[in-house]
DNA sequence: ATATAATTGATAAAATATTGACAAACCGCC
DNA sequence: GGCGGTTTGTCAATATTTTATCAATTATAT
């Protein structure tokens, strides 16, 4: 049933929205759906979305469909939210607090258990229950607790170091929302970047150009 | 020297990323660069840029290269980060402060103009030297100011409401932060879309599928 | 002034991603 | 229990994107 082959990228960027439908169909209480259907819904091919969900195994049934539930079970595991990764947030500014509030970490795999800012005076300040440490605690508090993965929202020009202390400390996994370029060398570092001024002038851009 | 035409996603995607990288070599007084260097820098290949570049035209110089300054410039028109576009933020939660006091719209061809949200009790308080008004406001702001851009950072439920009193008031582009599929139903309006939760099960897929 | 090295822009080739088509399997109705 | 209609999984075809190659052009050193 399983083909634990190499996956491509665009697949895999696929997948959380895929999980997102299928949260919501759910929710309302729908039972079984086509690939037909949620193409439709999703504004995709139907090809396409058989195709992708067929780069982990056959979890549709010919006549029928897919059962959400199920579906929504499988992809859940594949993306891995039902685990939860230890997870540290670095730069307690406008964007770290946001995020920290905003984003519900441990629905997507993760479990908050961190926050640290080089600001002295936010010290001592809570964020959803965790207090704000000093950066200068970030290697004992790795050492006593492990976290794999680290959620990067501090200026870019303190961004090289950090990462270098990370991944000293072991920190398998970088959520980047500066523009600081992780290259690749660091090769057992899974990076995912967001690159929000990118994205507005992406949008610029598409504003400019369209008919 | 233009060539017009159409131009794929995938290049327009990466114009942000050059546009960046150029600013910086800049602010460090370099003066000129070519593909390979900045093929070596980015971590992409040298034939990409090359081609990436030469669908807006021939910015390079055989033997040379390409003039930072220039390139920068021309990149920057492309994009149309040279521009003033009226812009207005609906919903002044955590994330939509945040995104308001964090990214330099100026710096990116928009002009913050305006912030709006459901809740009546932060009407007044000030974010980015701007007053928070309250959303029955909506029309008569938009008919007095003549936003062409929403940013929207609100709950998935209010979104399909707002997007489509948006588009009656002629609101052209959407900085959509929401989970709210905006489908081909206003085939006249730019849609950015940030899913940050489909980011971070992004990098829990690679997390859990890294060697 | 000339030769050499560097580098682009363009074209061709290769790799990757998406879509179409259809046999096989299954549902559900009668 | 069989039959018509539905829908998957897979394979082949098409489309798109990326990479390699190279002639033409220019910079730079001597």
């Amino acid at each position: 049933m399983k083909k634990a082959n190499y996956i491509s990228l665009p697949v895999i960027k696929r997948l959380p929205r895929y999980y997102r439908f299928l949260e919501g169909l759910r929710k309302n209480g729908i039972e079984k759906i086509s690939s037909n259907e949620l193409s439709r819904r999703m504004g995709l091919t139907a090809s396409q979305i058989r195709q992708d969900l067929n780069c982990f195994g056959g979890f549709g049934q010919q006549g029928y469909g897919y059962n959400i539930e199920q579906l929504y079970t499988e992809i859940g595991k594949i993306l891995g939210v039902d685990k939860n990764v230890p997870t540290i947030l670095i730069g307690a500014g406008n964007l770290g607090r946001a995020i920290a509030t905003h984003m519900e970490f441990s629905e997507r795999g993760f479990d908050l258990i961190g926050v640290f800012d080089k600001n002295e005076a936010l010290a001592g300040q809570m964020i959803k229950g965790l207090p704000i440490r000093h950066i200068s605690g970030l290697y004992n508090f790795c050492r006593d607790n492990s976290p794999a993965v680290a959620v990067l929202c501090i200026p870019e020009e303190n961004a090289k170091e950090i990462v270098e202390q990370l991944v000293k400390l072991n920190v398998k996994g970088i959520w980047n929302f500066t523009h600081y370029n992780i290259l690749g060398d660091f090769p057992s570092l899974s990076v995912e970047n967001v690159h929000l001024s990118d994205s507005l002038m992406t949008l610029s851009y598409q504003l400019n150009n369209s008919k």
